[in-house]
DNA sequence: TTTAACCAGTTAAACGATTAACGAAAGGCA
DNA sequence: TGCCTTTCGTTAATCGTTTAACTGGTTAAA
């Protein structure tokens, strides 16, 4: 059951080895005739011949693959869809994606590098779990790669995709406003990554926008985003002698959480409070009572995005053009139930 | 900045290429001088030599690789998990894993195996999103094989890992016995996967060896599992006339339902009813209020079971003696507020 | 004395493709 | 007829390793 080679083609059609590569790549311009190249394309089949990458690889220096090296997106949940849409797009392109889950070990880090170099992967691309801003790895110095869900401090080299965070938050700081409320809460986080910050910027923009007189007084930051912690803010905000009319959650778990508090304090959502999560998360946002109206972070997006980049890099690398950008995409309005227009005559 | 190869280090050595491979790769017996080896090996160090794969790949017959395919395990959430536990134990073990997902398009499939073997992949793990038995993948004929979340209707020839899904369920149900419970209701799915009928199996193995009188009034199937499935299933249950003092559920997201029905219906979780969900959803389980006890799906030990596994039957390929197993792992209990001992007279 | 074994490496042939350079036959043209 | 192109393929080198077979000198065994 060995498998079948070039030259057992070549064999079979009684032509060189040399001829069936010809044909079969396709640059048997006039080279071949027309008689031959049947006869070899006819053979190539009968035998279900399919060439060797390796040995290809090889000769040609070429991998037609790229590396995806990630902190702990595989292992981590939603972010998995990033992977999903960088390998999917990958493979529709005819190109492989080998990912290597580094568990944010920079040792490990290296050598997942060095594993990826050694099998000849032609670029990069380097995700993160959540979006930050990092110095530039030096083991990719000189490869082309693309940044997923970070970018870099000096940017000028590479690209990069990451959400519009500050743009989809105010998106959503507009839905609530839409709808009538003015008095909004906000339950965020001040542990320092670029989305708690922008996201948070946004609320307060908006809020100074719309003139609310001390809007600090609606806001509620704590240090992580777990469900309790959104509890414990809706909790405070929602018992306070100023009571919003909405609620705008840095992210779905904490949405989770000021549900728990909406129901305890005997406010039904979206009647009485209106609430707006972000992420949405598979399985949470869906899955409440109401649905949770949120905004759709896009993993999966930013996967092709990053994956199409890379690849257009790596095909017209001779071309000599290639453009350097650093992406943002806005996430998308998902509404569901949680939200509803503001009456002041109800209240 | 060309890689540097074997020949590089040699002429900087001054010896013969085959020298320097004898050395690194620890064949060198007694056939090279000490003194010559820590040349070569100082040399090698110095300019960073790290083996071409591909050429030796191309050389040996082998790539140290391994295949994973999967028909939508990477894009769906929690069984991630497998993939992480794979792709770790591959790591570790100084073999890659490739993954390709399928989308569960037969056709994708059949490209997605060639395109692994054109890359001298030495074996493959087949993961499944949900739990299935399925007919051997003729594609995978003849190449060393390790089913992961799914097995084989006749499955002597190759090895499977799936959860113990009947003596799972077993241990939940003792861990409601053992909190006094007898009045336990029952809410599945009828969509015929294997975990819903050994679970709901083992639900009534339970209840005919408690001697409850018909038990099957207090069951509710439906076809899905979403959370509102549950939601309606436990309104159903806890409002007739005859209430269950626990409820267990084939899923968290179900059980996350039951807890919307139980807070409408005015009864509280654990007090008043107990809860007890399966899977252990990360994010939904240890979120809601009170947090759910359920049972720990074996995604991530299955991964790594199956990596093990395939990794030990190729390194031992000559050696002849390769075992097949059926192996089932069974979910942990994971204890957390949701289920609460049965006091008779509280009622 | 012959033969065999050992030492410390080297040579050269693979592995399976790609591709620049070559060549034989046929056709075109003066 | 002689010379030049085309046409249609072939030869052979190459990619970077591995490894069986060899080498030429020394030493031990028969």
């Amino acid at each position: 059951m060995k498998r079948v080679k070039l030259s057992d083609v070549a064999a079979a059609a009684g032509v060189s080895s040399a001829t069936v590569s010809l044909v079969l790549s396709g640059n048997s311009d006039g080279r071949v005739s027309e008689s031959v190249e049947k006869r070899v394309r006819a053979q190539a089949k009968k035998l279900k011949y399919s060439p060797n990458l390796v040995a290809r690889s090889l000769r040609t220096q070429k991998s037609k693959t790229i590396g995806l090296i990630s902190d702990t997106v595989a292992t981590t949940n939603f972010a998995g869809q990033m992977l999903a849409g960088a390998e999917e797009t990958a493979w529709k392109r005819g190109w492989l994606l080998i990912f290597v889950d580094t568990s944010a070990d920079s040792q490990n880090e290296e050598r997942a590098i060095r594993a990826l170099l050694q099998r000849n992967v032609e670029g990069f691309i380097y995700a993160s779990m959540f979006h930050r801003k990092l110095d530039y790895p030096l083991q990719l110095k000189n490869q082309p790669t693309i940044f997923l869900h970070c970018s870099l401090n000096s940017p000028d080299t590479h690209s990069s995709v990451v959400p519009a965070e500050y743009a989809s938050a105010s998106l959503a700081m507009d839905f609530l406003i839409e709808n009538g409320h003015r008095e909004i809460g906000w339950i965020g986080i001040t542990n320092p990554t670029v989305g708690g910050r922008e996201r948070s910027r946004a609320y307060i923009d908006a809020m100074k926008k719309l003139k609310v007189k001390d809007y600090k007084s609606l806001m509620f930051n704590t240090f992580e985003s777990y469900a309790n912690d959104g509890y414990v803010g809706a909790k405070k905000l929602l018992r306070g002698i100023r009571r919003p009319t909405a609620l705008f959650c840095f992210s779905d778990r904490m949405a989770m959480g000021a549900y728990r508090a909406a129901n305890e304090v005997g406010l039904r959502v979206p009647q009485d409070i209106s609430i707006m999560g972000f992420d949405n998360q598979p399985h949470i946002a869906e899955a409440l009572w109401p649905p949770l109206s949120t905004m759709q972070l896009p993993h999966y997006e930013m996967g092709t995005w990053a994956a199409d980049r890379l690849i257009d890099e790596l095909e017209n690398q001779d071309s000599g053009l290639i453009l350097r950008e650093q992406k943002e995409i806005t996430c998308k309005l998902v509404e569901r139930d949680s939200v509803a227009p503001y009456h002041p005559l109800k209240r």
